[in-house]
DNA sequence: ATAGTTCGCTACACAAATAGTAGCAATGAT
DNA sequence: ATCATTGCTACTATTTGTGTAGCGAACTAT
């Protein structure tokens, strides 16, 4: 049922709708993408580099996440290696506050082990 | 090598680290959790309007993922049947921007079309 | 020129996740 | 007793991801 890279519009995995928000949500729920888009926020980098910021994500996801994100205008690759585009960076502008809730949640959730 | 429902603190799917915006991602990054999530910030409701919320979502999947939203804490369930948590609100008012950030990216996109 | 290194990536076999359909046991209303 | 609705579970088929090996091109050093 997959529908190739999530396209706002058109169909995508788990959306017959197309509605921008399945789309990107599709996108944003293959895994490594947010990964990417995260490591990819402190500056271009190589394939390799990546994949090892990324904890050796193989390189076959890797290359299909890349040209995914890349045919969503996210991600880019010039003479520095892959990078943000500026739609890249203002999606990661959203993103970045879920570092410091992840970490509010981590110890949310180690408390409540405690009190077990 | 998926180590179960995503624990910050402890390896999860793509992560060896554990990091918590590692858990958070790999959490994130399994299908239809950000749309039930995001269908849930509506307000509670049953399993199977939430399955038909979601595009008819396999229940085999619904059922998987809230099980595991509900052990990171982040949905529940009571008289009125599925809802957020106070946690689960929490994550909800950093994923809305999304919402209006998707549009503006599909018109981006579409734009891009036109150009060719 | 040649040998070595690093690069982006492809091929392949295996494992895991998801889709999609059918249907069951429990509950409540008629 | 019948029927509808609930939250699921079982099952198979397909898709997606993992992990390893390695190729061809570009660069570097000898």
């Amino acid at each position: 049922m997959s529908a190739g890279v999530p396209k706002p519009g058109s169909p995508v995995r788990g959306s017959k709708t197309g509605k921008p928000i399945m789309a990107l949500f599709d996108l944003m729920g293959r895994s490594w993408a947010l990964g990417i888009i995260w490591q990819l926020s402190s500056g271009p980098m190589t394939f390799r580099q990546l994949q090892d910021r990324c904890e050796q994500v193989s390189p076959t996801v890797l290359n299909k996440r890349i040209k995914e994100l890349s045919q969503s205008g996210l991600v880019t690759r010039d003479d520095a290696g892959y990078g943000l585009t500026a739609m890249g960076k203002d999606l990661y502008q959203l993103l970045h506050p879920f570092g410091a809730w992840s970490e509010a949640w981590a110890k949310a959730l180690s408390d409540q082990e405690q009190e077990r």
